[in-house]
DNA sequence: TATTGTTTATAGACAAAATCTATAGATTGT
DNA sequence: ACAATCTATAGATTTTGTCTATAAACAATA
């Protein structure tokens, strides 16, 4: 059974007629008949009964057409759907997203996203890079945005934004009213840093590591967020990145510090499974993303080409 | 686009492999890929991104498997349908019939088969012989019950009763007190006699003329129940099916005369077009009324082998 | 970092099927 | 009876699907 003789069935059901089926299909004639023959074996029943000018359907051939048709019209839908590229409501795909970037880079491209593409549903996943990057190698996200850099033969990365790391300090905090300090006495004081895992923590120590001082009392922490609290009441201060500080900055809540010889910062980038595949709806999403930013034409570099 | 392939697409989807499909399959590896590879060549769609252990559905795959399950649910279905001969809800098939049949002989009989296919909608053309064997060449009913004999190249016929056709006359009718009457006394009298195309007349008219006798005041109808009435009133006398004047004679409405050397019979039974194929349920139906009556055997005989 | 056991993709051979041309056999309508 | 039109069939051809064998990519492990 095929879905070219379940058309040419219908056309002989519709038509009355073989020959005539044969020229709305452009087909020849035996096509036709060899197709009704085959039908009508693997089914085990006679669908015509021939003779005359016209060919009459059996009980069976009416049976068949209501589901022929019905059969028909779902594979026009879907090829109609999928060259359109249309999205069936309740559809949607999953990417992942570092904290900074789902509270303060995405907001609004999501909010454009949500007029473009109304019936695509959407489903971020929040955590720390690492684990982004272990959903996009499982195929359990389509992309990600997380910091930068990170390695991985089988991940491919365009950085979207720069964000400085300084030093904050609470507002009550002694270093709240100087203007700069040194790496030896930032040391000296309770350290509030990310996570051993995060790529931000990684470009602190390297530095620490060149600079050759190793801080103290350490605290760790996986949420910037909470990180941030407890630099504001004055637990401790850290390297926090700007985009999780502003608004505690414009507050007064924080103090931004200078450290000489020392300028951290770490980037934010979309991250994907190499060689893969976008559907339309995500890629407009990423484009949206370096468009807003940057970083549009690297990706084009990288995937525009190969589809 | 074939069926098998959205059946290799679907277990792909399912298991998460294009091997463990395979093997599912019962095909070879290669033989999915190029499957998956045709379907998103014609649909113009990844549907799957590879790589990894497992492959996972794009956003067009997930659509797809929507709409694949409903088309292979669809074929399922109406295979089944056809290979039980289940008849679906409204299907139905039309079969003619003459006034005396669908009145004194099939009543029963369709009582039975509504209860051995309670779903089969059925539709009884009821009409002298003649149009009837228009419908059958013209594929517009499957069989009907007939007054034999009918003589057409293109229509089969078998016998299922026989039905003498006496002299009838009103209660009050001088004949009525008589036992028997001639030939020459009928043709004085008014006569009811069937149109002249019903297979009913031309037995009479042949034996008019063999005897030499033509009638003389004739009224031509085409309802038997109708002559019946006008014998009834007295408005004259004539030939009927016993099948026709049966309930009368009991109630005395009608007298039998016996006219010599006339014998008139006429046959019921059913014709169909030379060569046709008949679906489970019509063929339930016509076996029915020969078992019914008579021609089981000849009607086997007839078509029983050639499917 | 190489190695082993997976995976999917590809190439070429082979088999199955769909389709075409040509023609026969039937039927309708003139 | 004849011409036109229909479906069925046979045989050749082309297309499509499938297989085997193998390559290339990747994951897991030593």
């Amino acid at each position: 059974m095929n879905l070219y003789h379940l058309r040419y069935f219908l056309s002989v059901a519709q038509t009355g007629s073989f020959s005539q089926a044969a020229r709305e299909m452009h087909v020849t004639q035996p096509t036709v008949s060899s197709g009704i023959a085959e039908l009508e074996k693997t089914m085990g029943v006679r669908l015509f009964n021939r003779g005359g000018k016209r060919v009459a359907l059996t009980m069976e051939g009416r049976t068949l057409v209501n589901y022929a048709m019905q059969i028909q019209d779902l594979v026009e839908e879907v090829e109609d759907h999928l060259q359109r590229r249309d999205v069936l409501p309740g559809e949607g795909f999953q990417f992942g997203a570092i904290d900074a970037a789902v509270t303060y880079l995405l907001p609004d491209i999501l909010k454009d996203y949500r007029r473009a593409y109304p019936d695509v549903s959407l489903s971020a996943q929040v955590a720390p890079s690492r684990y982004l990057v272990d959903d996009l190698l499982m195929n359990r996200s389509e992309f990600a945005v997380i910091s930068l850099p990170y390695d991985h033969p089988r991940v491919e990365t365009v950085s979207i934004y720069r964000d400085s790391m300084p030093l904050v300090v609470g507002a009550s905090h002694p270093f709240a009213a100087r203007k700069n300090a040194t790496l030896q006495e930032v040391v000296q004081e309770p350290l509030i840093l990310f996570h051993t895992d995060s790529i931000s923590r990684k470009i602190v120590d390297e530095r620490f590591a060149e600079a050759g001082v190793s801080p103290g009392g350490v605290m760790e922490m996986r949420s910037p967020e909470a990180m941030r609290k407890l630099v504001e009441v004055g637990v401790g201060i850290s390297f926090l990145p700007m985009l999780t500080v502003q608004e505690s900055l414009s507050a007064g809540a924080l103090k931004v510090v200078d450290v000489e010889g020392v300028a951290f910062s770490r980037e934010v980038g979309v991250a994907w499974r190499r060689g893969r595949y976008f559907s339309a709806a995500i890629r407009y999403l990423i484009e949206a993303i370096f468009e807003a930013y940057q970083g549009l034409e690297v990706w084009q570099e990288k995937v525009g080409g190969a589809k």
